[in-house]
This record gives structure tokens, C-alpha cells and sequence, in this order.
DNA sequence: CGATATTGTAAGTGTTTGCTTACGCCTCAG
DNA sequence: CTGAGGCGTAAGCAAACACTTACAATATCG
């Protein structure tokens, strides 16, 4: 009898390798020798792994989007009776914004590629993401009076236009980590419950 | 003595049609040779009027944004006494929001490469645009009362956010045209006047 | 005309990149 | 022990790509 195979443990292990090297490159410049250099493999190692580059960049946007997910449930088990888990996520995320790389591979899947599976994985997990904030836009509303605020699913959007416009101006350097901090914040508070 | 060069003509009469491709295809996969074919020209006449590719990218970023900003002047000159200029932008992005293909540029430069010329082309126009929606801002605001809302540099980083999750969720297909305009509208209207 | 630079056409070059093949070593159940 | 399969290493292929070179045709203006 052969060996037992460990591909499964493997590809586990070496998964947020791969992932990081796509959030940090982008699709393209992640190519495969540099995926396999961080791994300290060589590139067929990789593709025992999984059946392509593509296979690799949409367990990518997967495991990204559940470890950012782990963060946002750890913050909001934080016992606090003072501030409400909306608003605790919205600080988190105006202090640690773009740790996660979830909006670099966003964007990387959206530019770099045409692929109609790594589209769909993006579709998927923009559902998710969006589906996950409206709910906390609920829960936080959850008793309290409603009439003249944003909608849960408009805010929920404009919620993520705000992680989007955050990851940007960070990239380019357009904003300063105070005036990140502020606008999310500021304009998260008014999304969430119509107060400036 | 030889004939009279008609390079500068001639950028200016293929410029639209790059720019276009680098809109609709992205940076790597619009391809020196697509480029060309869409220019119904040859590659090596496009390498006499720009130094490289890169060249060809940023006169992209630069025409496509004087476009758009051409389009919202005529918008805001539009006279009409029952709405503000500011609204009128709103209201007309709603509707038309991606034609100008700006924010698909700036994803295709953001994330397909990081040459620093090209980052700093960005970060150059991404200022202006900026610095335009907070100039419509405070114009709107002008003479009425300002106290409970939004800072004028916050309000229009949050407005460009919503450009953003637009620009992603309408390539991802994920709301409908009329809940992307909803969007518009009602968040647009909020953050520009704490009025949900 | 005629000298001269511009324009159009065509073929090619060197590099990068995703992906494969070939092959020998190691591991472990029977 | 043994041998069937997993595993690591290395080399290389075909395609795509940005960019170049060579050259003939053409238009301008003294």
C-alpha cells in the first residue's frame, strides 16, 4: 500500500500563503513561480493542489472573506454594554481598515480577470459580505424607532462603498489615517442611524 | 522639405479609442495589439505617439476623467430653479452611472499595475474628483444652515464610496438598476444634507 | 522637381507565464 | 522486505505579450 496522501492538510496549510500573495500582488503579478517561492515549493506542488491558477485564486477570495468574517465575530462577541456590535464593527474597521486584504482581492478579481467562475466566487462572496452587514444594520436598528433612516440594504451598500473608498485612499495615499478614521465613523454613524 | 507631422492630430483622434479598451478590458488584457486593431491602425504606429504602453494608459486616465467632468459641467449648467446643481449631479449619476467608464480605469490601474507613474496619475486625478464633489457640496450647502452634518471632505469621500459599491455591484450584477438608483438617490441625498 | 521627413506595412525578437512531463526518491501497508 | 503509489526536483514547452526593426510609399515645400 502507498503512502496516504496529506493533499487536503497541505493545501490547508499552505492556503493563506497563496492568499496573501494575491491580496499583497494582485491576480497577475501573484504569478505561479512566485505563488510557489512563498510557499517554498516548487509551482507543480501547487498543481497537485488545485487544478489551476484560477482553482488557487478563488480559494483565495474564500479563505479571505471567512477570516475577515472570524475578525467581525470575534469583535462582536467582545462583551460591551455600552456600544452596540454595528458600532463596534465600524470602529474596528475605521482602526485596522484593510488588514484583512478582502478589497484587494475584490478588486484584483474584478480587473484582472474575466473568468466567469472567479465572477461568480466574487458574486458569491459580495453577497455574503453585503447580506452580513445588513444584518448587523438590523440587529443594531432591532427596537429602536426606524422611520427616516436609510433603508438596511441601501445602507448596507453604502456601507461597503465606504470600505471601498477607504481601501482606495489608503492605497494611493490620498487620505490620512485620521481623516480614514473620521470618515468612517462619521459617515458610518449616519448610514447606521440617520445621526451625523 | 519633408511633409508636416500629424502626430499630435493623431493622438488626439485615437486617445477616445484607447481609452475606451483600457475602460472596457482592463490594463493587461487590453493589449497593445487590441489596441491597435480597435485604432484600425498597427502597433508600432501607436509606439510613435507614446513612449510605451504606460504612456497610452495615463493619457487614458487623464481624457477619460476630463470627459466625465465635461458631462457633469453640462449637467450643472442645465438651468433649473427647483433643483441644486449638487442634486441634479446626483440624480444624473443614478441614472447613467459606469458610462463614463472612470471608476473602471481607476480599478484597471489600481490593481494591474503598480508602476509609479501610473499610481501617481491616479492619485493626481482621484484628488480632482474629490476636490470637484466637495466643491458641489459646499456650493449646495452655501447659505444654509450646516450645523449636525457631514464635513464637506468627509461627505464627499462617503459620495465617492457610493460611486464605488455602484460601479462594482452593476459589473457583478448584484442590485438591480433600480436599487443601485435608489441608492443614489436616497444615501446621496443623505450624506449631502442629513436629510434621509 | 527633388530632397527629406513622415507614414503605412510586415515580420521578428526577447521575455514572461501558465502549465506539463519526466524521473527518481521516499513511505508505509501487507 | 516489497512495491505501488505519493512526493520532491528539474527542465522545458507553447502561447501571449510589449516592443523593435527594416523598408517602401507618400506628401510637403523650397
Amino acid at each position: 500500500m502507498p503512502r496516504p496522501s496529506q493533499t487536503h492538510e497541505k493545501r490547508e496549510q499552505l492556503l493563506p500563503l497563496v492568499a496573501q500573495a494575491f491580496a499583497e500582488l494582485g491576480y497577475r503579478r501573484a504569478t505561479t513561480a512566485v505563488l510557489a517561492q512563498r510557499c517554498e515549493v516548487r509551482v507543480n506542488i501547487l498543481y497537485r493542489l488545485w487544478a489551476d491558477k484560477k482553482a488557487m485564486f478563488i480559494a483565495s477570495i474564500d479563505y479571505v472573506y471567512e477570516q475577515a468574517v472570524g475578525i467581525w465575530r470575534e469583535v462582536l462577541a467582545e462583551t460591551d454594554d455600552d456600544t452596540g456590535g454595528a458600532e463596534r464593527l465600524l470602529r474596528h474597521e475605521a482602526e485596522h481598515y484593510g488588514e484583512s486584504g478582502l478589497h484587494r482581492i475584490i478588486f484584483a478579481g474584478l480587473s484582472e480577470t474575466h473568468e466567469p467562475e472567479i465572477r461568480q466566487a466574487l458574486r458569491d462572496m459580495y453577497g455574503r459580505f453585503h447580506r452580513f452587514i445588513r444584518g448587523q444594520i438590523a440587529d443594531h436598528r432591532d427596537g429602536h424607532e426606524t422611520t427616516g433612516l436609510l433603508g438596511e440594504t441601501v445602507a448596507a451598500w453604502a456601507i461597503v462603498g465606504l470600505g471601498n473608498v477607504a481601501n482606495i485612499s489608503r492605497e494611493l495615499g490620498l487620505q490620512t489615517d485620521r481623516g480614514r478614521k473620521k470618515m468612517f465613523s462619521q459617515a458610518g454613524r449616519l448610514l447606521l442611524d440617520g445621526r451625523g
